[in-house]
RNA sequence: GGGCCAUUAGCUCAGGUGGUUAGAGCGCAGUCCUGAUAAGACUGAGGUCCCUGGUUCGAAUCCAGGAUGGCCCA
């Protein structure tokens, strides 16, 4: 009766994982890897909520198996990692998707459709990819809870985001106020910086005006312009010719909104001189716009001339029905009549730019985002005469669209001389990629949340939050907190958690409503609220409690990011509900998404638990304290995956063909998280092969001979002292192993973590094992078979415990087969089980040295073989080796068995860098000696022939100064190669020598042409398909040279090849019948080999 | 236009705090080894460490400027 399952050594590691999904599903193990880890030790990980509707990509397996690893390796360490799960369902992708589907255009076009059956619509399409999205999470061994997800737009989630904006409301961290985005007029709706990258067209053709801006005589009193230039304007032209900036645009409908003119601070400006007038100007733009020869009269900085005032191309008066609004505190308001002449301006601007137009641009904050944000910093005037259909309001073009109007203004301009110059140019312009209309920009009311009020702690708290990578933090993240921007949280849209604001028609009351209880209270309904979305919630009007009118809902949806933000709380539906599991699990110990969200999730995270810390609703002003900062995926050619370059690698032809561990295991190894990366299915093939096949058939080898030998798993492991030098040094080599993982781990870094697993597997396969073949295999010493046998388990079942975050099958495949209900107080999955501890005991870095010494050594032997073209399987005579330093050479005279086992020679003697057999050269490096010695160059050249190359070669060696004749050389000055007496051959490196003898003997030779009989006999046990312990005779034929060996030598043949007998074939006698037979030439001797399973 | 990241062999990537002759894996050529291994070992070809300056006795590494690619934001 076998311990172990037999392992074969090839097996299809997708079909091994199928079964392993199998056994988790069955047994319910992730969620007792959840549940029977101690309640009061909650590790929180967080989970970023995707969204459903599209089928899931490369990149969201990439982020879900970093999203794994943590949690894996954190329950095992002893912590309750509860994973719930989430789904991101809100938005205008969902929407964009479900117009797509319904063939709708436009906002009227939604509205005539039915919003009520639009967001029915949309409801259905997020989920639509759901079952592609668990089928992909499953089968890569994510572990997230998706029965008991968070869905954002379920009527809990909803709630507790109106909690949310009602204590920000109560709090004054929210306000109204215009924003500038780009707008459709046809469709009436704004565009999302995706939808705007979708409509650019190049060649655009558009007027370009340049105007006269005429100046007033009186500066403004509160920020008069420098005196020089009150000077030159005035009094230095008695004659008063009218002055005027010039400045250009290619918007003349936005000239009505003007109400500033910006400038360069530091650019140069100047007075240019006509015959009738003077005009202001950037210098740099003189001879573009006014000509060559143009008379400058005076130059001034553009700080000079902030505080110019200048008559209003129109009166805002003369627009009825616009209503001029005013920056006061930030904010846009009605506009005292006073107010009005003192906002417009000359003002700076460092966007401002002198390479194109006249270096004075013009300002409509209604018009620009630029504009905006800086008439909200000078507290300029709003001016709006446009309506949301693009359509002038009042003033002589009123009703007229405005793109049609430019020619009209163009012409008023004209007449009235304010017009310079008339051109057309040709640039790129957006236009709504659903109808093609050019695209406005247009300041619209918004509601905003005042980040800016919370800037200081939002900055603070990012200090406390470890970032992978580490410069995310100052860097993308940090720079984008110092940048801080009220968020602008509303959206003139259907599908989203509707704003929770309330305004009386009457007095403008603004209540906002933080329940569904509050609601009802309010509305006096007696029903409850059974859908919180849109249209329902629009119907819901109250009195308002000031005047008695009716108070309705503002129309707009709250962005779809504020919903992911508000996770934290909204997936527990606090404060309504379950507050001890928020208090557990808040902040978030663990988040991971890709760098795209620095602006995305990680932002509305921190910034609504910073809020919601000054308002004193939850305890932390983080929300989680490690990230993980992915990189994006991009193609073989290092460009990006996206749908229209039709460059998408489907996870699932990865998975079918090399399987999960493959690709988490290439993933976490590949590179650093935070790097991009290219990523090529065949490069997922090759880690495939190179580690985990190198694994399996480590394990596949330890599972055969561990059943032959009996081992017993539960049987007591043998003290050092009976173990071998090499069964110490690979469990030294495993600890310091378990170590670097550990550490590398705690720090969030699973590439440095995963490394050097791989490193310790080629390790264990191709020193261990090999070094140690014979003691698993052919040994009389049963006492070290076992603690092989011990050493070699130890080794695989703590990789596979170290392994268990990484490639979760596979871990388990081998944990299960090696240890589940062998050893005592075993689980039954390695993801039950404990992450291994160091032994520090086991650690011996001495040793470790050593073995790495022996490993140089051997390697500059083989080298020294293959130069004298001898093979390894013809014993030799002698090796010699050359150390650097006299502790190598004690440590190598003790280990010289091992060197002379690896390199087939009989002996192995350490030697000095002095042998006689050894002869060295020198040559000058002159790449380095050029710049160094310049002409003496050919004289040092000459010193280096002359000097004791083997003395120098030793200097060298031992780092002593190299003075040769006078000149202070250093090693790197000097090109060392060495070379061998005749008879031997010898191979360097770093000062390290090996030199073999290949002097090859008549005994040698009948040893080497042994081992390749052996060699020969092994080939053909394997061709006729006979399992490691079946036993054979032979019977061959051959010269009298192949006599004489198996002569000598066949009670090792019979040993090594397991035969009963070796019968001489000769005199023609005929082979045994049905023997499986080789006829070949070894070492130019015709042999024929025959065998049959005794 | 601004910010962040990357750029090292044909490909994918390592190369704390500056220090001898810049490495690994894959791929290629050759040789060898092998009863765990579709593995492995050795050798070879393959390098403007993106470029240009600077600091330094010394730069892949530090600084400045630039190029290319990616991402984010205008």
């Amino acid at each position: 009766m076998t311990v172990f399952d037999p392992i074969p050594s090839r097996v299809s590691f997708p079909a091994l994982e199928h079964d392993v999904l199998a056994f988790w599903r069955d047994h319910d193990v992730f969620r007792r890897s959840v549940d029977e880890r101690p309640e009061d030790r909650v590790f929180s990980f967080y989970e970023g909520p995707p969204t459903a509707n599209g089928n899931p990509g490369i990149h969201h397996v990439l982020a879900r198996v970093f999203k794994d690893l943590i949690p894996r390796y954190k329950t095992m360490r002893g912590y309750r990692v509860p994973r719930k799960g989430g789904w991101d369902t809100h938005g205008l992708p969902v929407e964009l998707e479900v117009e797509k589907q319904l063939g709708l255009r436009s906002k009227p076009d939604i509205e005539v459709y039915g919003i009520e059956e639009f967001n029915r619509k949309c409801r259905e399409s997020v989920f639509r990819y759901v079952e592609q999205w668990e089928r992909m999470t499953e089968r890569i061994g994510f572990w997230v809870d998706l029965d008991d997800a968070y869905v954002t737009y379920s009527r809990d989630y909803v709630e507790t985001c109106w909690w949310i904006f009602k204590r920000l409301w109560d709090s004054d961290l929210m306000f109204r106020d215009y924003r500038v985005t780009p707008h459709c007029p046809r469709c009436g709706t704004s565009l999302s910086s995706h939808e705007i990258a979708l409509g650019y067209k190049e060649d655009t053709p558009d007027p370009s005006v340049t105007v006269r801006f005429r100046l007033l005589p009186e500066t403004n009193p509160e920020a008069p312009a420098a005196p020089v230039v009150e000077a030159v304007l005035r009094t230095a032209a008695p004659d008063a010719k009218p002055t005027a900036l010039l400045a250009w645009t290619t918007t003349p409908w936005t000239l009505p909104g003007n109400v500033a003119l910006a400038v360069s601070p530091d650019a140069d400006y100047v007075v240019v001189a006509r015959e009738d007038e003077q005009l202001i100007l950037a210098k740099d733009r003189v001879a573009a716009v006014v000509g060559e020869d143009a008379e400058v009269v005076a130059a001034f900085k553009g700080t000079d001339l902030v505080g110019l005032r200048y008559e209003p191309l129109y009166e805002s008066r003369e627009w009825d029905g616009v209503e001029a609004l005013v920056f006061l505190e930030g904010r846009a308001q009605r506009a005292e009549a006073a107010s009005e002449p003192r906002a417009r301006r000359v003002v700076a601007a460092e966007f401002v730019a002198t390479d194109d137009g006249t270096g004075i641009v013009h300002i409509a904050p209604a018009f620009g985002e630029d504009d905006y944000a800086l008439g909200r910093s000078e507290g300029l005037l709003l001016l709006q005469p446009v309506n949301l259909a693009g359509e002038f309001v009042g003033g002589p073009w009123v009703g007229e669209f405005v793109k049609q109007a430019d020619r009209a203004i163009i012409r008023d301009l004209r007449d009235r001389g304010l017009l310079w110059r008339d051109d057309q140019i040709r640039h790129t312009y957006p236009f709504c990629w659903r109808c093609d209309t050019p695209v406005l920009y247009y300041a619209k009311p918004s509601w905003y949340i005042r980040t800016t009020a919370v800037r200081d702690r939002l900055i603070e708290g990012n200090q406390r939050i470890h970032w992978v990578p580490g410069h995310v933090r100052d860097g993308r993240f940090g720079e984008w907190l110092e940048g801080n921007i009220d968020w602008a949280v509303s959206r003139e849209r259907y599908w989203g958690t509707p704003l929770p604001f309330w305004v009386c028609e009457g007095c403008a009351r603004v209540d906002c409503i933080g329940s569904y209880a509050e609601l009802r209270d309010r509305s006096g309904a007696d029903q409850e609220i059974e859908d919180p979305h849109r249209p329902y919630i629009d119907a819901v009007t109250f009195a308002c409690h000031d005047c008695g009118a009716t108070m309705r809902r503002i129309p707009e949806v709250a962005d779809a990011w504020f919903d992911s933000g508000a996770m934290p709380y909204a997936q527990w539906h606090v404060p309504f509900e379950r507050a001890v599991t928020f208090e557990q699990r808040f902040p978030a110990d663990f988040i991971c998404e890709a760098v795209d969200q620095t602006r995305g999730w990680f932002y509305t995270l921190h910034a609504l638990a910073t809020l919601l810390n000054r308002t004193e609703d939850v305890p932390e002003s983080i929300a989680y304290r490690n990230v993980i900062c992915l990189g994006h995926i991009l193609d073989g050619q290092g460009q990006k995956m996206s749908k229209s370059r039709g460059n998408v690698v489907d996870p699932w032809t990865v998975l079918d063909e090399h399987g999960a561990d493959a690709l988490r295991w290439y993933l976490y190894t590949a590179s650093p998280p935070g790097n991009s990366r290219r990523f090529s299915t065949d490069l997922v093939g090759e880690t495939a092969r190179r580690f985990i096949s190198t694994l399996w058939n480590t394990y596949s080898f330890f599972v055969t001979y561990a059943n032959i030998a009996d081992f017993d798993p539960a049987s007591a492991p043998p003290g050092d002292a009976e173990r071998s030098e090499l069964d110490r040094w690979v469990r030294s080599e495993l600890h310091q192993t378990v170590r670097r993982v550990t550490d590398a781990l705690e720090v969030y870094e699973p590439a440095d973590a995963a490394r050097p697993i791989g490193e310790f597997v080629e390790q264990l396969s191709n020193w261990y094992v090999r070094r140690s073949r014979r003691r698993f295999w052919k040994s009389d010493d049963s006492a070290d078979t076992q603690a092989a046998l011990h050493t070699l388990y130890e080794c695989l079942t703590t990789v596979t415990r170290l392994l268990a975050p990484f490639t979760p099958f596979l871990a388990d495949a081998m944990y299960r087969n090696l240890v589940a209900g062998k050893a005592a107080g075993s689980p039954d999955s390695v993801h039950l089980a404990t992450w291994p501890e160091v032994d520090e005991a086991a650690i011996d870095e001495r040793l470790s040295s050593e073995v790495a010494l022996v490993q140089r050594m051997v390697s500059l032997g083989r080298a020294a073989r293959q130069q004298a073209n001898a093979k390894v399987r013809q014993p030799l005579a002698e090796a010699v080796l050359v150390p650097r330093n006299e502790a190598e050479r004690e440590a190598l005279a003790r280990l010289a068995g091992q060197v002379a086992d690896e390199l087939n020679v009989k002996r192995v003697t350490v030697g000095a860098g002095t042998d006689a057999r050894l002869r060295y050269s020198l040559r000058p490096n002159l790449p380095v000696l050029g710049p160094k010695f310049g002409r003496e160059v050919g004289k040092v050249r000459e010193a280096l022939a002359h000097a004791d190359a083997t003395d120098v070669a030793d200097r060298m060696r031992s780092g002593q100064p190299l003075g040769i004749e006078g000149f202070d050389l250093v090693s790197s000055d000097v090109l060392v190669s060495v070379e061998a007496t005749e008879g031997w051959s010898a191979a360097e490196e770093s000062g390290y020598v090996a030199l073999v003898d290949t002097r090859i003997t008549p005994d040698l030779a009948g040893e080497g042409l042994m081992r390749e009989l052996v060699r020969r006999l092994q080939d053909l046990r394997r061709e006729a398909g006979l399992e490691v312990t079946d036993r054979i005779r032979v019977t061959w034929r051959g010269d009298s040279e192949v006599g004489k060996v198996m002569a000598d030598h066949g009670p090792t043949i019979a040993d090594e090849v397991l035969a009963l007998s070796l019968d001489a074939g000769d005199g023609g006698a005929p082979l045994p019948p049905g023997a499986t037979t080789t006829t070949v030439t070894v070492d130019g001797h015709e042999v024929t080999l025959a065998l049959m399973k005794a």
